[in-house]
DNA sequence: AGCACGCCGACT
DNA sequence: GTCGGCGTGCTC
């Protein structure tokens, strides 16, 4: 009998993240279990603390006196052996702690909820899978065409299709299956699509925009034996199943599925490692290749599943004119016939610098960092602040640099005057439309919030392409063009569509739909540079003094502390910044070596100096999108 | 986080 | 001589 219980305490704290055993008092002998809630007392605390019980011994190797397990909240094990392996994985590789992790895996409890669960469900089994059995992890691109195939209820895009006809073969084997995607506007097309086919009856749904009671009985369903489709956005990842057959993401590169609180991790990253804790399949589906995967891919960690489709018709138009001829043509046109989708690049101030001579991106001459022009017109580096006064481009030993594309676009109103007599919609990201009636009309959309239409559009036609390259961030290629193939891929079958004020390379690229050149070019565009995803870029935020104290505590050969860089905090204080540039291959050694500097100086992360004022803690991203 | 332990300045 | 300042460190 096991009268000893190791737990993890549910403490933000850095320096309790570990484990710490409890005696187990007689009444709770034999219904104490790993992954149970408990709480118990803790320090000099009067009270008491919630912990989760990873496991149960018969004897601690603790010298102390072990203090007894308090209370049990409940016997329902909720934080099952491969949910917490993940969960520390997790923690491990973002310089995080394990509670911060389990805050968004384990779900808020509901106490009906679960009293209900716990006399009614079978409990699934802990998974058998060995290690023998090969995964398969592929990507594959989805065709661009809004009506291809059937699936029981009717026809169904493509990239449903793909997702749903792999999660049928996994289920039909008696194994679960996670399907992570971007948003709840694509989460809403693959609902109505479940819910008119026979999967209805295996489906969980994991979708955030319910209420706290429906998603706690969705998170104990997964725990509930048999075979379940859980369908959600980036907190999907963890749901607790138990025989997991495969993890499949719709459109990785969409930034919604980076996480925006520690630990700051994108949902493919975890599920990269859910994959080797569960040993399930992974399948990344999208239109756009993102550059990430690309590399999975060219590292051969990735395969290629096979595909073949025509690719849509595109033109592209090199032109400097903001609606070149061309694209009036096809609205014109196509209008009479039905629904024309517009995409038009949304506002934004660009600060990025470009060679004024052959627009090559301009890079900082100490540590190839961005170039941006800063409010007192000064070319500065992006991640060390260095000045760049005497900047030569690289390519064509131009001296001069340029800001990007700035200002504005075409205005429903532009459109309807040229184009009297047609209805015209808008569906921006404040108000975004998620299906519109088919018929003649013009949708005016921004990236993102393109509206579905029963059969597709007539045609498609972007705008301003050159302004969606020239956004701040070093992903401003990658995301255009996944925005581009979104939305073309709403596109009828057979129709067409035309991008305007393209660059040559990239135009005539996209116009032939090669979608993985184009991510194998910039791919390698970002390795001679230097940047994600060749290596980490990661970031750490605070006080001067306290950031500073920090990276002095550590040496690791590989890293790069780049900075400081006086940033904006979220609350308006003024906050630097050092930028961490680190290789694959080092990233636990800094993550560890991080986690124990802030442990070192846990005093100077508490208190603070002259005004006495409590100053926040550092931030730590050990993958920062925005420092790009 | 709390809470105690521990070594230096102004007070009944 | 003590009271108490909060820097440092531990909590099963």
């Amino acid at each position: 009998m096991n009268t000893v219980a190791r737990v993890a305490l549910d403490s933000p704290l850095p320096n309790l993240d570990r484990l710490f055993d409890y005696s187990i008092p007689p009444e709770l002998q034999g219904v104490i279990a790993a992954g149970q809630r408990v709480r118990v007392s803790f320090g000099r605390s009067k009270k008491l603390l919630d912990a989760f019980v990873i496991e149960t011994l018969e004897k601690s190797e603790f010298e102390g006196k072990l203090a007894p397990v308090a209370e049990l909240v409940s016997a329902v094990s909720v934080l099952p052996p491969n949910i917490y392996k993940l969960a520390r994985a997790v923690a491990d590789r973002q310089s995080s702690t394990l509670a911060d992790v389990l805050g968004g895996a384990v779900l808020t409890r509901s106490v009906a909820v679960e009293k209900k669960f716990a006399e009614t469900a079978v409990l699934a089994q802990p998974s058998t899978k060995t290690n023998a059995d090969k995964a398969k992890l592929h990507a594959v691109l989805a065709q661009p065409f809004e009506v291809t195939s059937q699936f029981e209820g009717g026809p169904i895009a493509d990239w449903q299709e793909k997702l749903l006809s792999a999660a049928l073969a996994k289920l039909n084997v008696g194994e679960s299956v996670i399907i992570v995607v971007p948003d709840f506007r694509d989460l809403q097309q693959l609902r109505e699509r479940i819910s008119k086919s026979k999967l209805a009856e295996r489906y969980v749904d994991y979708a955030a925009d319910q209420t706290g009671s429906k998603r706690y009985a969705s998170f104990l369903k997964c725990l509930s034996a048999g075979a379940h489709l859980v369908v959600g956005s980036r907190s999907a990842v963890y749901a607790p199943l138990q025989n997991l057959g495969l993890i499949a993401m719709f459109d990785d590169g969409d930034l919604n599925l980076q996480e925006q609180h520690s630990p700051y991790i994108h949902a493919r990253d975890i599920a990269l490692l859910r994959q080797t804790v569960d040993n399930c399949d992974l399948l990344f589906v999208s239109h756009a290749r993102s550059c990430e995967v690309q590399r999975l891919v060219e590292m051969k960690y990735l395969s290629e599943a096979e595909q073949h489709f025509a690719a849509p018709a595109v033109a592209f138009d090199d032109s400097l004119s903001r609606v070149p001829t061309l694209a009036w043509q096809i609205i014109r046109e196509a209008s009479t016939q039905g629904a024309v989708l517009v995409q038009v690049s949304s506002k934004g101030t660009a600060r990025t610098a470009y060679c004024q001579e052959c627009s090559t991106r301009a890079l900082c001459n100490q540590c190839h960092g961005p170039i941006w022009i800063d409010s007192s017109s000064m070319p500065r580096c992006r991640w060390c602040n260095a000045q760049n006064l005497a900047y030569r481009c690289p390519e064509c030993n131009g001296d001069k640099i340029r800001q990007g594309f700035g200002g504005s676009t075409r205005t429903v109103a532009e459109f309807g005057k040229a184009f009297a007599g047609v209805q015209i919609i808008e569906s921006t990201g404040d108000k975004p439309l998620l299906e519109i009636e088919s018929g003649k009309k013009i949708v005016i959309a921004t990236p993102g919030a393109e509206p579905s239409v029963s059969g597709g559009y007539e045609a498609v036609v972007i705008l301003d392409a050159n302004q969606a390259l020239a956004k701040d961030s070093l992903r401003a290629s990658e995301d255009a063009v996944r925005y581009w193939s979104n939305a073309i891929a709403k596109l009828g079958r057979g129709k067409r569509a035309v991008i305007a004020g393209v660059p040559q390379r990239i135009g005539q690229r996209f116009a032939l739909w090669q979608q993985i050149e184009l991510a194998q070019d910039e791919l390698e565009n970002r390795r001679e540079l230097e940047f994600p995803p060749h290596v980490r870029l990661g970031s750490v935020e605070g006080p001067i003094e306290v950031i500073t104290q920090l990276t002095e505590e550590f040496s690791i050969p590989g890293l790069q502390v780049l900075g400081p860089i006086q940033v904006r905090g979220s609350q308006g204080e003024q906050n630097m910044r050092f930028v961490l540039k680190y290789p694959y291959s080092i990233g636990a050694q800094v993550s560890e070596a991080i986690k124990a500097a802030q442990l070192k100086i846990s005093a100077g992360l508490i208190k603070t100096s002259a005004t006495g004022r409590v100053s926040r803690a550092v931030r730590v991203r050990m993958d920062d999108p925005e420092v790009i």
